[in-house]
DNA sequence: GTAAGTAGTTACCTATTGTATACCGGTTAC
DNA sequence: GTAACCGGTATACAATAGGTAACTACTTAC
C-alpha cells in the first residue's frame, strides 16, 4: 500500500509528463523519428497528419527539446527532424504504451 | 535499428493506448486509486476536478473496463470507484511516465 | 422549516484540436 | 514557359475538450 504522499507525488510527476506529450500526436511522430529522421512532408505521409497540425506539434517539441531541426541546403532545401538525446529518454514511457497496447488490442479481439 | 514494420506496430499500439488513457485526467485518477478506493465527491476535492468531468472520465474508464463502481446502500447512498485488475495493468505505463516525470521536472529546475 | 452532505446532470461558454483547401517562395525537370 | 517537388502558412470551418455555475433528487441533522 503507497502513502498519500507517494501517492501525491505520482500524480504530480504524471501530469508534468502530461502536460509534455499531450494529444494524440506527440508520440506517434515520436516513434517514427525513433527509427529514423524524417523530413517534413514524409511526417505528414506517414501518420497522415496535415500540414497545420503538424507543424505546431513539432514547433512544441522543439521547445521542449525532445526534437531538433535541421535544414540541409540542398536544392530544394530539405529539412530534417530527428528524436534528441532527452527526447530518447521518453523510451521507457514508449515501450510501456506499446507493450499495454498490443495486450489491450488483444483483450477486445477476444472479446 | 528498428524495421519499419516494428515501427508501425509499435504506432499502432501506441495509438490503442492513447486512446484509452488520453486527455488530462483519466492517468491522474487512476494514480488517486491506486492507493484505495475512492467515492465521487472525495475524488473532486483530491483531484480539483469538476463533478461534470469526473462523471465524464469515470464513465469513459468504466467501459473500458478500468475501474468499477459500487453502490453502497449507506444513508446517504455513497458510490465507491475502485481499480480493477484490468485496471492495475497500467500499472508499468503509470511508473515510467512517474519517473520521466520526475527526471523532466529535474531537469527544468536546473534550467 | 433550513442547512449540509450524498451523487451526479444540465446549460453555456471558450480554447484547443482537427480537416480541407488554397497559397507562397524557392528549385528542378521538361 | 509549365508542372512538380520542397517546407511550410493562411483561412475557414467543424468537432472535441475542458471549465463554470446552477440545479436535481435524496437523506440527515438541527
Amino acid at each position: 500500500m503507497e502513502s498519500i504522499q507517494e501517492c501525491n507525488k505520482m500524480r504530480l510527476a504524471i501530469q508534468d509528463t502530461i502536460e509534455v506529450i499531450n494529444g494524440k500526436w506527440k508520440l506517434l511522430i515520436i516513434a517514427s523519428l525513433t527509427r529514423k529522421p524524417y523530413r517534413f512532408k514524409e511526417l505528414t505521409r506517414e501518420l497522415g497528419i496535415s500540414p497545420r497540425m503538424l507543424s505546431k506539434e513539432l514547433q512544441d517539441m522543439e521547445m521542449n527539446k525532445l526534437i531538433s531541426r535541421t535544414v540541409y541546403e540542398s536544392k530544394p532545401v530539405t529539412v530534417e527532424y530527428a528524436l534528441t538525446d532527452y527526447g530518447k529518454t521518453l523510451n521507457d514511457v514508449m515501450n510501456a504504451m506499446r507493450d499495454w497496447g498490443v495486450k489491450h488490442r488483444k483483450k477486445i479481439m477476444r472479446g
